[in-house]
Parts: C-alpha cells; sequence; structure tokens
DNA sequence: CGCCCTATTGAGATTCATCAACTGCGGTGG
DNA sequence: CCACCGCAGTTGATGAATCTCAATAGGGCG
C-alpha cells in the first residue's frame, strides 16, 4: 500500500481504538488537564490537502490530532506559502487563537482529529487554574518553537535546515521504530516548512543518503543511519 | 533636535522625566490592565549592548520599555545571530517566559526600563482574569508577529524583506514625525532580524533610496517618500 | 498496462554572501 | 580649534548557494 493508502489504513485501524480509550499515543503533558474536553468534542475525518480551517476564519473551535498529519501555514496573495509547523497524532491546535484564525490549516493526508467548541475551552480555562496553566504552557511552546524555526529560516544553510528538520521528527516520533522516520507530508511541504524550493530539499535529501547520514526506503520515509553525523551538519559542520 | 546623538543623548535627557511622571508615552492597549505592576517595578538603565537577560537565565522578571530599543535574539554556539523581535517604548517583554527566558535581551542603545518581579506578575494573574486575559493576549501577539516574521525569512527576497521591515516599524511609530522612521537599532542588528548581512541590507537601502522611496537623513532616520512604492516592493511588485 | 502525480536530476541564471577597500561622522587629544 | 582616530556604514568585485526551467524517473491507481 501506497503512502496514501498506508497512511490512511494506519489510520482508519487505529482511529476508533484511539478514540475508544480517549487516549492518545505520544500524549502531550497537556493531555490530562484538558482531558474534559474529551466529552464534548466531535471525531472528525479530512482527506488529504483538504482544510481544516482558514487564516481569518472564526475561531469556533481547537483541535486535536488523533491519527495523519495537519499543516498549518500563511499564504500570500501571490501564493507563496510558508508552513509554520506540522502536527502529528497528539498535537492540539487552533487553541492559540484569539477571535479568527492566524493560519490556514490542512491535513497532510488522511487525518482523524478531535474537535472541540472554543466556548467550552474558555468556560473551562476561566474555571479551572490548571487548565489555564496548561493553554499558557501550550502557547509558550508554540512561541518558542516559532522563535527556533526563525533561527533555522534566517541563519542556517539548506543542508543544515533538512538535518535540523529530521532531527526535530525524530524528536517527536515514538522510539517504537527505532531510527525511521515516517513523513506524512510531501516534498513540496518540506520545502515551505524549511523556505527552499522542492529541488534543493530532494538535493540536500539525495546528498545526505550520498554520505550515508540517512537511507530512504521509500518517499514517507526516512531511515536515520548516523545521529551524530546528523547533529554535526544541522550544527552546520563544514562539508 | 537632532538623531544619533539625538538618540543617546534624547534618551539621557527624557529619562529621568518619562520615568519621574511614571507614565509611558506610546502607551500599549495592555497597560491598563498591567497598571498595578508598576507600582512593584523598579527602573533600570542599560547601555548600548548590555546584556539585559541571557536565554537560559532563570526567569524572575518581566520589563516594560520606558525609553530606547531593546533586542531579543538567539545566539548559535557559532556566533551566528537571529533577532527576533525588537522592542520599543511602551513594549513588554519577558512575561511570555516559563521557567527561563527562551532568548536573550539587549540594549540597541541607552534604554530606560520598569522591571518587575515575575511573581507579582503570577499572582496578579492568578487574581485578576482582566490580567490573564492580558496576558494571554500578549503572548498571542507576540506568536503572530513570529509567524508573519516566517514567512519573511521564508519566503521574501532581500529587498521585500527590507520594505517590510519598514513598514512595520512605520506602524509602530507615532505618526507625529510624519513619515520620519526612528531606528534605534544599527545595520548589523537589522540584518540580524531580516536574515541577511550587512551588506546585503545597505545596498537594499541603498536601491530604495536611488528609486527614491525613501530617503536615508542619518544613520538612524529613514524617511519614507513613497508609501504606496514601499509597500508594493514589500508585497513582491517586479523591480 | 499505462497514465498521472510526485520526486529526482541536470544545466544555467540569479540572488545573496564574502572579502576587501574606502568613506564619513563623531569623538578625542594636542 | 584643528587634526586625527576609530567605528559604522557604504560600495565594489567575486564566488557560492540556491532558484528556475526543463527533462527524466518511479510508483500507485484506474
Amino acid at each position: 500500500m501506497t503512502q496514501a493508502l498506508e497512511h490512511h489504513d494506519a489510520l482508519a485501524r487505529h482511529a476508533a481504538h484511539e478514540v475508544a480509550v480517549g487516549s492518545v499515543p505520544h500524549a502531550a503533558s497537556a493531555d490530562d488537564a484538558l482531558f474534559p474536553l474529551n466529552a464534548v468534542s466531535t471525531v472528525l475525518r479530512f482527506g488529504r490537502n483538504q482544510t481544516i480551517f482558514n487564516e481569518g476564519d472564526d475561531a469556533r473551535y481547537s483541535y486535536k490530532i488523533v491519527e495523519g498529519g495537519v499543516r498549518v501555514c500563511k499564504v500570500r496573495p501571490d501564493g507563496r506559502r510558508q508552513i509554520a509547523e506540522f502536527l502529528l497524532p497528539g498535537d492540539l491546535f487552533g487553541f492559540e487563537a484569539g477571535e479568527e484564525h492566524s493560519l490556514t490549516a490542512e491535513a497532510l493526508c488522511n487525518v482523524v482529529v478531535m474537535r472541540c467548541p472554543r466556548k467550552h475551552v474558555e468556560r473551562l480555562s476561566e474555571e479551572v487554574p490548571n487548565v489555564r496553566r496548561t493553554l499558557m504552557m501550550l502557547l509558550r511552546r508554540e512561541l518558542s518553537a516559532a522563535q527556533d524555526h526563525l533561527v533555522m529560516l534566517g541563519r542556517q544553510s539548506a543542508r543544515e535546515r533538512l538535518a535540523s528538520f529530521l532531527l526535530q521528527l525524530a524528536e517527536r516520533t515514538d522510539s517504537d521504530n527505532g531510527d525511521t522516520l515516517d513523513l506524512p507530508m510531501g516534498r513540496q511541504d518540506i520545502a515551505d516548512f524549511l523556505g527552499l524550493t522542492i529541488e534543493t530539499v530532494c538535493r540536500a535529501l539525495t546528498e545526505l543518503k550520498r554520505e550515508r547520514v540517512i537511507t530512504i526506503p521509500n518517499r514517507h520515509q526516512v531511515v536515520i543511519r548516523n545521529m551524530d553525523a546528523l547533529e554535526a551538519v544541522a550544527e552546520g559542520a563544514e562539508v
């Protein structure tokens, strides 16, 4: 099965389960405090490239990813796109909004999310100090991630950005797979995250492969063969 | 009065005054709710390039700028620097931190700040719903600004970045001066904010000057002569 | 079985960085 | 008061990194 299909099948298979037990795999620590929201949440599915919400939309809901992946991005009038973040199972999004969403959210592949009305979030936040703290923490993490992203875009080379990206992904991923990373996103998505062109992403990947730092079993997986080398590349080691 | 001399001297001269009256010129709307903090704040002065706090420091205080300017940035082990934000009079910073500051804050020029212990911020935040909302809003704004910055670094050319930067400054500045912008930061700071080199910043400035979009009376001021053209450049108009 | 979409590879153009020289202002000392 | 000094900024020449345009390859689905 193909990626799209595989991804989705995995989804389909696990989704019911996850939802049933009401827990999430790479549980964010945020989950515990926000658990009561599950009771007022709806499970929704989106297909590849489907829009979950647009920049400027009323922020009526917040979301948690159960299975699959989502990109949140800005698109300029002329079509140039910058992805701010990739969201994976367990991640929350749409909690940080004010009146309107400041970003567009789209499905990277088939996705299962839990959607919860923001008024519930807000009420819970008013009533339960611990929820407040959790939401604050969530926001702080987003901000901190954005700051790291700024350094990447402003001051790292293409090679370094790609290495950093893979390492980031590795940190967020279950260690179950050894050092195999699943990439729910396409090359163009990676390019739009890293502020590069798709060709440059390909070339950087090929280069790392040639140097035996990674292998690429298929277009939706990357295996890290030499973690130290990859870290060295991310930190700017010459050649 | 003039500017560079102006900048520092103006600072020195005005600082006492501002502090004395205990009010801030371009008051952020956030100020009202947080006003009680002024009572527990200390006035501090920092000289050009002095560090206010470092990334990783315990976040014991939050700050408000009274006069001058501050940069908050990340510095990589090899010295590459990315400025996340410039802070101007009225701006708050150090409110967004968790246990530690995630960024380094340094004075752009002589600066006067009010410093307030975070435990007071936190207590007030627990007790007064309006303060909570204000702090949330502050965080959301920072996040949104960071997201816009990401688009700039990832998807705009040098020219476009510089134009966007000037427009950003123009929006934040009192309209008192007409279209004259004060730049408390040096060229290298601008470069580190835009993810460029100092030379590229200079060249882009010179180019805009040659095209009569701006004038540069001195190194700490820029006058916008043709706002429409500047906006067009920022949006990516061809040459 | 073949088409379509995505990814990869190649060649050339462009932008930006680097290295280097020079300028000008503001401060300092004679 | 003038001359010099030093830093910050500007300009120029060159090269490297990345983008653009174009052709090719591969895999999954109809």
